[in-house]
DNA sequence: CAATTTTTGGCAACCGGTTGACAAAAGTTG
DNA sequence: CAACTTTTGTCAACCGGTTGCCAAAAATTG
């Protein structure tokens, strides 16, 4: 890499255009009326200055037109959308940033693209964010606190606002660049800072009822990593359920969150003695299911296994897996809300916003037949 | 939507940010000498300007320092290194990019984000940009022919050239883009375009040959979606496979190449007589194991049932799932390769490249027992 | 050491929008 | 109909880089 490349961004943006109108047709490969040519040879937009010359006015008149409602008269406006439309002109969004700051984007960091949990997250707030004509940014850390604050850093000085899911980094440095720009953080709680939660409670303790229910009298947690904020939140979850039905609880560790994390931590799980086991989230699940079927052990029947978040591909395995399913496509949906209503100047939510989780039961947990 | 808001771009981006060093501590948040401050209160980063008057050179020096290798002496060059150091100096990307154009990003568009096919290629494509100091940016042409043409276009004028992963627009749409802008083409071969596509047929043949091999006499091939150039590729490989190795196949349609779209094509399949079935994708492979086992039969002593790219879940099937695996990261790498060289003025490969394919023999298919 | 070539840095214009200040035009009121 | 207020459009500066052109400085050559 060339010595001065440190200047640079890189990475991976995606964007999923929406768009309304106003264009007619998008093949055609020329115009009637030919826009201002680059020097370089590419066919470029039209800009306002064409939009200008073609409706009589100013090019500030043009600008004010496309973008402050009401700012100028009714009759103009008509004028400079007709050429706007001829030209089929598009605004150059570098152009517009460079000014204003206003980019129509907003970041979203969460610490793996390939980790299915944040599918329905990314969905979630691209969904909403499109919605209100804001473009999604989303970088990845790579499941690392250092990372993650360099990429916050570096996204920040290109977005609106930042969406942060399940952070790893501190809560000081959340607070730091919440300070700078409207931030938003989902999956963790942080004093000052707006934040969406699914509250587990509701969905754990159905789960260990049902458990209970079942017969089952020592319960096992899977925990997953030790930066998590919802790994202790879950487990503080799962003692207290288990507390409440009178069920014994213990914790055990994952070496990562993955399916593989998963496969390894079955012999802890056998030698605890639990007959259910709650796992913080799906993919350990479905790892740990695995590895205890390729053990012999006959699942729901003499182990009951619950995952956590019901992501893409809990459906696919057999028996089906019984999961706590947090609705982070709404977290999604929820903080991008509260991020452009920050944006539009509106205060944050006083305190974290809490969306409910809820048992989906399948083929993986059930009566415990001795 | 306001009647402005037409001339907006919207939608989702993300972004890895890498970082090679150079800053030295993202965690501060006051520098020694502040730096110019934006006039809405922003403390904002600094400029070339500060670094000129701080290096006590011509902001035109400093521009030319960081960004034109060997323009300026090398004492000038470490003077104003420094200083760009001290000031932790990033470029304004907006900046950069309104007067020259370049973006340092290239477009990925996909038919559908959460759909776990393009996982592999939005990976590959992600880490070999970084690695080049290039930003992805990924739009979702929710499998529209449209909505991809639209989000194309859009696209087109934002980054310094666009990967078409599996398109659904035809061929003329593409060459049209192509005229303006470097382009690659993932999964389909258009002539006069650079391409990327899996050669099918060492994976489809080493598929039926293991079929045959076990016993198996009648194949069935479920098909995908009618405008994806790889479905017809697919089904002309297992056709020419078959007739080698001396089998009858059978096309079949199915409603959409989803895990849905399996369940539903499950009665088509018992009703052709096959034993031994080949699908479009891995998503029809998954639910048309869920409904045969719901309806009583075995896999593989019954029926064999082989998907086809090996996605991620493939395995968490029971009994895991036989595949055909495209090298979809691969993929990926190459498109990024192929459109970074042009960019540097490379000429683009004369004709489509080939990745191999392979089988992934699993639990899903094997011996035929009556 | 003068003449010539090459290297290096500065000037100024430009990319395409936005926006504060201001004046002309239009509308209101007594 | 003059005086005053409000609306509407224009001017010009600015955002932060890049780059062609030119002259000063340095290096090379005779």
């Amino acid at each position: 890499m060339g010595r001065l490349l440190n200047y640079l961004a890189t990475g991976l943006f995606c964007c999923h255009a929406v768009y309304d109108g106003a264009v007619t047709d998008v093949t055609s490969t020329g115009t009637a009326t030919t826009p201002t040519k680059r020097g370089r040879g590419e066919k470029s937009s039209a800009t306002i200055y064409d939009i200008a010359k073609l409706a009589g006015v100013n090019p500030s008149t043009v600008s004010r037109a496309l973008s402050k409602p009401g700012r100028v008269s009714a009759k103009t406006q008509k004028i400079i959308e007709d050429a706007a439309a001829e030209l089929n002109y598009q605004v150059n969004p570098f152009a517009r940033a460079l000014p204003t700051g206003r980019t129509q984007t907003i970041g979203l960091i969460v610490a793996d693209i390939t980790n299915p949990t944040f599918f329905d997250i990314i969905r979630g707030a691209e969904t909403t964010g499109s919605a209100r004509d804001y473009t999604l940014v989303l970088a990845e850390s790579a499941e690392s606190p250092e990372t993650e604050v360099t990429a916050a850093r570096r996204l920040l000085s290109t977005v609106d606002g930042l969406i942060l899911a399940s952070p790893r980094m501190d809560d000081d440095h959340i607070r730091a660049l919440a300070a700078d720009k409207p931030v938003a953080v989902i999956n963790r709680e942080i004093q000052g800072v707006p934040c969406v939660v699914p509250d587990v409670n509701k969905g754990i303790s159905e789960a260990v009822r049902s458990l209970a229910a079942n017969g089952h009298e020592k319960l096992a947690y899977v925990a997953g990593p030790k930066q998590s904020w919802m790994t202790a939140r879950r487990w503080d979850g799962v003692k207290a359920a288990a507390e409440w039905s009178k069920l014994s609880a213990v914790r055990l560790e994952s070496s990562k969150p993955t399916v593989d994390g998963g496969r390894q931590v079955a012999r802890d799980v056998l030698d605890s003695g639990a007959t259910a086991v709650i796992t913080y989230n799906d993919l350990l699940a479905i790892g740990l299911m695995q590895e205890l079927q390729a053990g012999g052990m006959r699942v729901p029947d003499q182990i009951s296994i619950v995952g956590f978040d019901d992501i893409f591909g809990a459906d696919f395995t057999t028996p089906a897996l019984t999961t706590v399913r947090s609705p982070l496509g709404e977290c999604g949906t929820r903080a991008v809300t509260i991020l452009l209503d920050m944006l539009q100047g509106q205060d944050a939510p006083g305190e974290a916003v809490r969306v409910e989780t809820e048992l989906v039961v399948r083929g993986s947990s059930g009566r415990l037949l001795v």
